[in-house]
DNA sequence: GTCTATAATCAGATAGAC
DNA sequence: GTCTATCTGATTATAGAC
């Protein structure tokens, strides 16, 4: 019983994540200093080695987890028959999903051209991974019949850049509900595919 | 007659430019130093400062001229009556000029954070007049029951991102031609505003 | 127009005290 | 677990020689 719960260990750690992440997101990666994120957290540059062996260690972790959670809730998702009612799952799921956490996806966006040549290889097959769930949707609808997708690569692309639009633009208590944005956009997209 | 014409000075100055531009595309804003940019040019570091009174300034500059001259380009289009025909010009316009220039395009859309606030705002408007060109023809073909658009701004930021989106995974002398990437895409937009 | 040299500051990361 | 102090090297920008 030498150490109480709540030390300082288990509540700076996630700190330093944090404070990162949201610095990262407003300043850009290579902008941000070790010195700013301690001092964000309250305490030294030296003391944030404590929680990961470098910058470049902050930056991969946080795009890592973010993708990694990404894929699970998505996975976690109820199940659907039908590919029209498949691809409104998809579109609803992605912008909720991402208005929620608007630095970590900022991030995954604007910061790959600064991770290393391997963490990038490993971030882009999580990614990769993402898409393919979008364009397993399309191919079968297109198969049955129901869409008019006469390329499934670029029809994954162009409604992923268009749903995860909404981040650049949408604000809190902004003009529209997210329910209104979730519905106008997931019309779109049903249309855009001929469905 | 003292100075020869291809004077260094006439040529430096653009070369700084271009290397900068290509530097940020590739590297971000932060990450590139002046240093790095004048071993790209040929030059001395402290010859840089023949060209920009600073870094902020070179950032700055290139979207400036980004934006006025994309909005230039956008005029100079041949114009047309019908809603349909408008929409399928800005579409294909905007494709067919956002690839031709991905590095000025990727700049101008990750390093806004990196511009001074007064200079952010600028960029911002220009920006916004330009979006104002595709929402004009969105309420135009709305309001002659052509289109069916819920809400023009949204449909505008929807469409805009989703066009802009070909420059991430665009790769010269890909599967794809540029004429069928425009034909698809025109498609897409087509059908998601009901057209 | 360009270079060399330098000012003034700040970066990431580590060692060792407490 | 955190701090202080420090190493090593890089940063933007400027001054003055040529």
């Amino acid at each position: 019983m030498a150490r109480k719960k709540g030390s300082h260990s288990t509540i700076t750690g996630p700190l330093v994540h944090q404070a990162a992440q949201r610095m990262f997101a407003r300043h850009g990666f290579a902008a941000v200093t070790m010195r700013q994120i301690a001092a964000e957290v309250g305490v030294q540059a030296g003391a944030l080695y404590l929680y990961t062996p470098d910058k470049q260690t902050l930056l991969f972790e946080m795009m890592r987890v973010h993708m990694e959670e990404l894929l699970a809730a998505w996975q976690a998702q109820p199940k659907r028959r039908e590919p029209q009612d498949r691809l409104e799952g998809f579109s609803r799921f992605h912008i909720r999903y991402h208005l929620d956490r608007p630095d970590a996806v900022f991030i995954a966006y604007m910061e790959l051209r600064n991770l290393t040549s391997g963490n990038f290889a490993r971030i882009e097959k999580l990614r990769h991974t993402y898409e393919d769930a979008l364009e397993n949707i399309l191919a079968d609808g297109q198969a049955a019949g129901q869409f008019k997708v006469p390329d499934t690569r670029l029809a994954t692309m162009a409604i992923i850049a268009m749903l995860t639009g909404v981040n650049t633009w949408y604000r809190e208590g902004g003009r529209l509900s997210r329910e209104r944005i979730e519905r106008i956009y997931w019309n779109m997209v049903r249309r855009s595919v001929g469905a």
